[in-house]
DNA sequence: TGGTCATGTCAACACCTGTTGGCCTACACT
DNA sequence: AGTGTAGGCCAACAGGTGTTGACATGACCA
């Protein structure tokens, strides 16, 4: 069949994010990816130079935080950890990196890059103490990957039977603490 | 060079543990592994068979979870986040199944058999309430594994800078409320 | 001293990977 | 209708992988 460029590279992108996604860097081949494209795996390497590229192109992240200036104060726990229970799930692009960052220093940097870039600054705005404020969200960084980390990797049984509304309940005073409680 | 096979043995399974936990299951390779203990290649497949048999070797944990029945029960937390802090550190276990339950299925269920075999009981045991133990035990594993993530994977710089003691302190309180606090 | 067996080496295998260059083919334009 | 070109395919390469079998070599026992 015929298509345009276009087209072709959204599919080939497409497949490539949920195959990175399910199977990390390493083990999703370039083969496997255009199989699913229903292209020869030469079109990947037309479309997107290397595997590296393709990775790089099917892994841009955006954590999408909410704005929390106008957010009740005491609710800044819950509000945030329902933000990510719901990120999570809107798109594949963390299942993508968290796969490949544990064994690719590359992708580990570019999450550090995120912590920093996004999460990080955040933190300073809500806290207002500069000092502290990568420290705590570090800690925040901690509880949110590892609730990832454990209900879509790991898929530990209750952990994946917890609804999005509890998730928001559990970890809500646990965010609230790391981010604006006594240090 | 000439050694024990029992020696032999001893040295290719601590070659292992570093190369899976430095690079996780599909990146080790046994050439590197047999490189790092000095011998050929060959060798490793006499002693362990295969592959996997190496790995399955090279992987089994133990938590070591702590006696908290004589703890002060307001204490439990800050306890239980110091022995993990500790723990991680002890040996390359947790590092060896972290970086590759991620991307193998295999691996990911032995880890849900660490955790409905060790922490799922101790919470049980704790709590005395078995209806709500297993829920907790996995809230209490998101913030234990994403504090091993985020540190020792992917090595977020202000959570690497935090002292064991400072992670005490702050997990404390967290994993306190997971196990015994409110529903 | 001669022989046996555990310990170790070597070379090769079959397979899979990312990547490349040449070739085909359908469509759009003159 | 003829032709240029963008989109697509095929076959192959070079390198790395787990794994295997045949062969060497040292230590120990009769």
């Amino acid at each position: 069949m015929r298509r345009s460029a276009e087209d072709t590279k959204a599919t080939i992108l497409a497949a490539a994010r949920e195959r990175f996604a399910a199977e990390g860097y390493d083990r999703a081949t370039i083969r496997a990816i255009a199989t699913d494209a229903a292209i020869d795996p030469a079109m990947v390497m037309r479309y997107f130079g290397n595997k590296e590229k393709l990775f790089a192109a099917a892994a841009d992240f955006d954590l999408r935080l909410p704005d929390l200036a106008g957010v009740p104060r005491d609710q800044v726990g819950t509000t945030l950890a329902a933000h990510f229970a719901e990120r999570w799930e809107a798109d594949e692009a963390l299942m993508v990196l968290l796969r490949t960052a544990v064994t690719n220093e590359d992708v580990a940097g570019r999450m550090r890059e995120i912590f920093s870039g996004q999460l990080a600054p955040m933190a300073a705005e809500l806290s207002g103490d500069p000092a502290s404020a990568a420290r705590r969200a570090g800690l925040v960084a901690t509880q949110a990957l590892g609730m990832a980390l454990c209900r879509y990797v790991l898929r530990l049984p209750p952990v994946v039977a917890m609804t999005r509304a509890e998730i928001a309940e559990w970890l809500g005073p646990t965010l609230q603490r790391y981010l604006l409680g006594p240090p």
